[in-house]
DNA sequence: GCTGCGGAACGG
DNA sequence: CGTTCCGCAGCC
């Protein structure tokens, strides 16, 4: 029988709208799957991973498809939940499957070739211009150049021709390096050669050694390595651990293994960690115990959980629960958190209970780590069960058998991807995952956002409430401080009220702990000028530079350009600079200037730059080697410390007048989240909130901690309004260098959009930053209708944004499409 | 007429 | 995304 020829349509992981077509070699024909990595060719003399979508028989008509060069995997890398899954989050979000591609697989499972130029294997001598002569010498010295490099060293941009023309006379060649990026973490292992495992010929052995005493030494080491009792039970050992034994013996190791005496062996082994569990016994209060069998119970309705209680309430332990039971079944099961970093609390937590099941994976870890974590996932036992704690990323791993997804402060904003697309929101990824998956999901938050709050309500979602504090602890006390009656009386200190600096002397008098929160929004230090108001800016954005104290430099927070601080004013030249707003430095300088002795430290984008830095502030501040912890919104999310006895809001107002239709219920969550961290023990913890504005609605629902109130406050208006939750919202941002060509587009755009949507667009505006990157942009807004069919909508989007890229005749637009926007 | 740049199109 | 193609400006 004549076989077909088969090809298959592949994703690449490139933000390129479609499949792209290969033929299968007849001798990889039984090898190809469906959803298996493979490597091909593209463009030139590029080469890709990628994904095998679908195998078929039908030639393409328009062009001669090329050939696949390999198979990476004998097995498929994703099964067809996740195919699914991307599939969804592709149209949803409204980007290419391979730019779902790029973010789902570890780069290390991504291999693809790069450029270089190097010399050409004898060459011969020839005359060279100044160019080829600057190409020729780099490379004697340096062996190899990426294109970059040679665009750099020679100050030009179109590089190309000249080096194809150095490439016919033959001075160079351009090589295509690939590089399987996953290295396997390998051991060296020492056995000793059998024919010595026994009294008398070990003793012979040594007394052979007499004149190699380095050798006797490593045989003597290695004899005394704990394991190896006696001459009938000799075990290996690892070569690290036996030259640590005994410094400076690697030469005579290496004679001895020349020698046959003994063997070495790589063994390949895990980069991941984890303890054996210590299983701890969890008692659950009655309202906890209640709260797990109402949420089985829903589970069995395969609905979504909002599990609703006050902060310090105890939903770590009902998640415990949970999780163990999934574990008992084998599931596998995903813990998402906002901001992995935050969680090293949690981590350590679970690790107590579930020990070596728990995995991590988020983008700290190194590449070689998430490939294991994959691997894990994909490959581990399937009757062991397993439990994954990260962050959004986490949400692509090769899950097998999910059981359960734990979605924890499910309100978090972080929650959502902003920048590369797929901009997808985790939480509502996970559940459309679970629901792929047949898993159970359980969202939990003290501040739910409205959106799951309104789903509860709506019976799209069960809600399990919990309410009473864990262990007894009462809510904490709240007070408004009022900033504008404190400055009357002359009682402020710099940015602390009387009353907050003497709750906060008390406290640590008492031996307790404290926080302070400064919200970042509009509060970022300047410097400005006293005479004219001058205020340096960045060159490339619309917003003020922002000073740091550490690098003694002024800083762009959008773009990173930074310049050192000047000397005197830019526009009038007087020296009188003063510096404004107020960071974290400044208030820990405060702090220190009010109460002398006092130990702080800062929790904020600048001192958690490094790995394990949080790690370090975390430990610190549990362990009470620190008094007074400041910090930014970082500390609002679960931590929890149970000598915390008082919490300051430097300032609420900010958050409260941000221009969003979410501000309010934004600010609540955060004044929520902040305040709870007040009291988590026994005694009651004391909140101090500094405000303009005492009389603001949601500050005293904050105080009663009525999020109910809240919600009830709210919804009424976000309906007439028309705003989420009874709308979605997608946000498109389009950018140009020049603000006068922005407006013109902006507003053509507009026009072409209301042609097909009506009032249901809003906009064209400026955001808070108009300019970012040298590069202007509006925003446009258009809300849909909750039962509007979505992918329609998002079709006749894309033919409207494509048509306006064709029509409007001076290019160099870019539009970002965000589907559920979140600031 | 040559060189270098930037925008647009394309890749299978 | 990386490469190529093409039109255009600046220069001799």
């Amino acid at each position: 029988m004549e076989q077909q020829t088969l090809f298959v349509e592949v994703v690449l992981p490139l933000p390129l709208p479609r499949m792209f077509t290969y033929r299968v070699p007849n001798l990889l024909r039984h090898e190809v799957k469906l959803l298996q990595r493979v490597i091909v060719p593209f463009g030139k003399n590029k080469r890709y991973t990628a994904i095998i979508w679908e195998i078929h028989e039908q030639p393409p008509k328009e062009y001669e498809a090329r050939y696949i060069d390999q198979c990476l995997d004998e097995e498929p890398i994703l099964n067809t939940v996740q195919k699914g899954f991307w599939e969804w989050m592709a149209a949803y979000y409204i980007c290419s499957v391979g730019d779902v591609m790029q973010a789902a697989l570890p780069s290390g499972l991504k291999l693809s070739s790069e450029t270089k130029i190097l010399p050409y294997p004898q060459a011969e001598e020839q005359e060279l211009n100044e160019r080829e002569h600057l190409i020729m010498e780099a490379l004697e010295k340096l062996g190899e150049l990426s294109l970059p490099d040679i665009e750099k060293m020679l100050g030009i941009k179109t590089i190309y021709p000249l080096l194809r023309s150095m490439m016919e006379k033959r001075l160079i060649v351009s090589a295509e390096e690939m590089q399987e990026k996953f290295k396997p973490r390998v051991e060296i292992w020492v056995h000793l050669d059998q024919t010595y495992y026994s009294e008398a010929a070990l003793n012979h052995l040594l007394t052979s050694l007499k004149r190699a005493p380095r050798q006797q030494e490593v045989l003597l080491a290695f004899l005394s390595m704990p394991g190896n009792h006696s001459p009938e039970n000799i075990v290996a050992v690892k070569r690290s651990d036996l030259l640590n034994k005994s410094a400076g013996l690697q030469a005579a190791l290496l004679q001895a293994v020349k020698k046959g005496i003994f063997h070495l062996e790589e063994r390949v082994v895990s980069r991941l960690g984890g303890e054996q569990a210590s299983p701890v016994q969890i008692n659950l209060s009655e309202a906890q115990q209640a709260a797990l069998e109402s949420i089985r119970l829903h589970f069995t309705s395969q609905m979504p959980v909002l599990l609703y209680g006050h902060t310090g309430s105890g939903k770590t332990e009902v998640y415990i629960r949970l999780i163990e039971e999934q574990l008992k079944a084998g599931k596998q099961v995903l813990y998402l958190l906002p901001e992995i970093a935050l969680t090293a609390q949690i981590i350590n937590r679970l690790r107590r209970f579930f020990g070596r099941k728990v995995q991590v994976y988020h983008s700290r870890f190194s590449e070689n780590e998430r490939v294991e974590v994959w691997n894990m996932v994909a490959t581990g036992d399937l009757h062991t069960g397993s439990l994954i704690l990260g962050a959004r990323s986490s949400l692509f791993l090769p899950f097998r058998n999910l059981g359960l997804v734990i979605i924890d402060e499910e309100h978090e904003p972080s929650f959502k991807q902003n920048e590369p697309s797929p901009r997808y929101h985790a939480r509502d990824a996970a559940i459309y995952l679970a629901r792929l998956s047949k898993a159970q999901v359980v969202l939990g938050s003290a501040t739910p956002s409205f959106e799951s709050f309104y789903n509860a309500q709506q019976g799209k979602y069960a809600m399990v409430r919990l309410e009473e504090r864990y262990g007894g602890a009462s809510l904490p006390q709240i007070t408004l401080v009022n900033l504008k009656a404190e400055t009357m009386k002359r009682r402020m200190n710099g940015l602390f009220s009387g009353f907050l600096l003497n709750e906060l002397k008390q406290v640590l008098e008492q031996g307790g702990q404290a926080i302070l929160f400064r919200n970042r929004r509009g509060f970022a230090p300047m410097l400005k000028c006293n005479k004219c108001q001058w205020v340096p800016e960045c060159v490339q954005c619309d917003i003020s530079l922002t000073y740091h104290k550490t690098i003694h430099q002024l800083r762009c927070h959008y773009c990173g350009y930074s310049i050192n601080v000047p000397s005197s004013c830019g526009n009038c030249g007087s020296t009188d600079l003063r510096m404004l707003g107020f960071g974290t430095e400044k208030i820990e300088e405060e702090l220190n200037a009010f109460l002398p002795g006092i130990s702080t430290q800062r929790m904020d984008l600048d001192t958690t730059r490094s790995k394990f830095s949080y790690h370090r502030i975390i430990d610190d501040f549990e362990q009470q080697r620190v008094q007074v912890l400041i910090g930014t919104q970082m500390i609002s999310k679960g931590l929890d410390f149970s000598n915390v006895r008082l919490v300051g809001i430097l300032n609420a107002d900010a958050m409260l007048n941000y221009p969003d239709f979410r501000a309010y219920e934004r600010s609540f969550q955060l004044l929520t989240q902040v305040a709870g961290r007040a009291g988590r023990s026994t005694q009651a913890g004391k909140v101090i909130i500094q405000t303009w504005n005492p009389d603001h609605p949601v500050l005293s629902l904050v105080q009663s901690h009525r999020f109910d109130d809240l919600y009830a406050l709210e919804i009424p208006e976000r309906k007439k309004f028309y705003y989420p939750p009874f709308c979605r919202l997608i946000q498109l941002t389009l950018k140009h260098e020049q603000a006068a060509m922005l407006d013109e587009a902006a507003d053509s755009l507009a026009e072409t959009l209301r042609a097909t949507f009506g009032k249901r667009i809003l906009g064209p505006e400026y955001p808070a930053i108009p300019r970012v990157r040298n590069y202007y942009q509006k925003r446009l807004l258009l809300k849909i209708e909750p039962e509007a069919s979505a992918p329609k909508i998002k079709l006749r989007l894309h033919e409207i944004t494509s048509a306006f890229f064709s029509k409007f005749p001076l290019k160099h637009f870019r539009i970002v499409l965000d589907v559920d926007p979140v600031y």
